[in-house]
DNA sequence: ATGTCCCACCGCGTGGGA
């Protein structure tokens, strides 16, 4: 394939959203997916209807809460880890570790934290910290390596329509986004804000006071590069139709397309070179020098 | 404090989580 589309998508409750999913997997037609807040056990995960529509799965699912998955269009997914590695009594299924035509993807549910302070809110940030611990060993591979999630982090007040009323939350914490952005100081790429500088551009926006009539939205779905995989980022957005349509998850769809595999790189910079080149061909200047 | 939606546990209404 030219390139690879990889979508992370907050599909809170696959069953409630069965319908929804496969209507997204056939229109958009992403290559690699990573849901996250399945709200079901593993017995519940619609294996069938979605091998139906050409796409092998790898879960972690767990009772009523959290829940993640990757999705694998015509792929074979070979399964690295299935939990975050630094503490073995954390039972959220919140972490899934896989590989990919030799990418490296690490599909992460970010505890929410909510309300803060108090041991919510510790969670998260001792989650965020065993993230962290376990990217740095991610982010100088050789491999392409990509993080994809709901990080549950406004990265800062661009990235809200207004703060004010969230000050309290524990998105916008500082300690949330210090964690956020010790991340990033790794080596890792923001996708979206890479692509998308200046715009205010939102992947959630909640059911609470018709906030997504209004636009009224955050971005906490992040998709990081690695060192390796970021020189191949060719594009980033968000499928925000499918927030629109009756029964939508609060979150929608968000995406980057990667150029692996047909070295696009190589044959643009060997264009460039050429068309260099030329306009400083001897014929050129001899011809600009007449008049 | 509130708004809305999904889930479990019940047993069709309520409480937890986001």
């Amino acid at each position: 394939m030219p390139t690879v589309k990889l979508a992370t998508y907050n599909i809170n409750g696959i069953r409630a959203r069965q319908a929804r999913l496969l209507e997204w997997l056939e229109r958009e037609a992403p290559d690699i997916v990573c849901l996250q807040e399945l709200k079901a056990n593993d017995a519940a995960f619609p294996l069938n209807e979605i091998r139906a529509k050409g796409y092998s799965a790898r879960w972690v699912g767990q009772v009523s809460w959290n829940g993640v998955a990757v999705l694998a269009r015509g792929a074979e997914i070979k399964e690295r880890h299935r939990a975050l590695p630094g503490d073995a009594s954390d039972s959220h299924s919140r972490y899934l570790e896989v590989e990919v035509n030799g990418l490296i993807v690490a599909c992460l549910y970010l505890p929410n934290g909510n309300p803060q302070p108090g041991p919510k809110f510790d969670y998260k940030l001792a989650w965020f910290e065993r993230l962290i611990k376990h990217a740095k060993s991610l982010v100088a591979s050789k491999q392409p390596v990509i993080l994809a999630g709901d990080f549950n982090v406004v990265p800062t007040d661009f990235d809200i329509y207004d703060p004010t009323h969230w000050r309290k939350d524990a998105l916008l914490q500082p300690e949330s986004r210090e964690c956020y952005e010790r991340l990033l100081k790794q080596g890792w790429l923001d996708s979206l804000r890479h692509k998308h500088p200046g715009e205010k551009i939102f992947t959630f926006w909640d059911y609470f006071r018709n906030h997504w009539k209004r636009n009224a939205g955050l971005r906490i779905d992040h998709l990081l590069l690695n060192k390796t995989l970021a020189p191949h980022l060719h594009d980033s957005n968000v499928d925000r139709w499918v927030r629109d349509q009756e029964g939508a998850s609060d979150h929608a769809p968000t995406w980057v397309t990667l150029s692996i595999g047909d070295k696009p790189k190589r044959k643009a910079a060997k264009k460039a070179v050429k068309k260099t080149a030329a306009k400083k061909s001897p014929a050129k200047k001899a011809a600009r020098a007449k008049r």
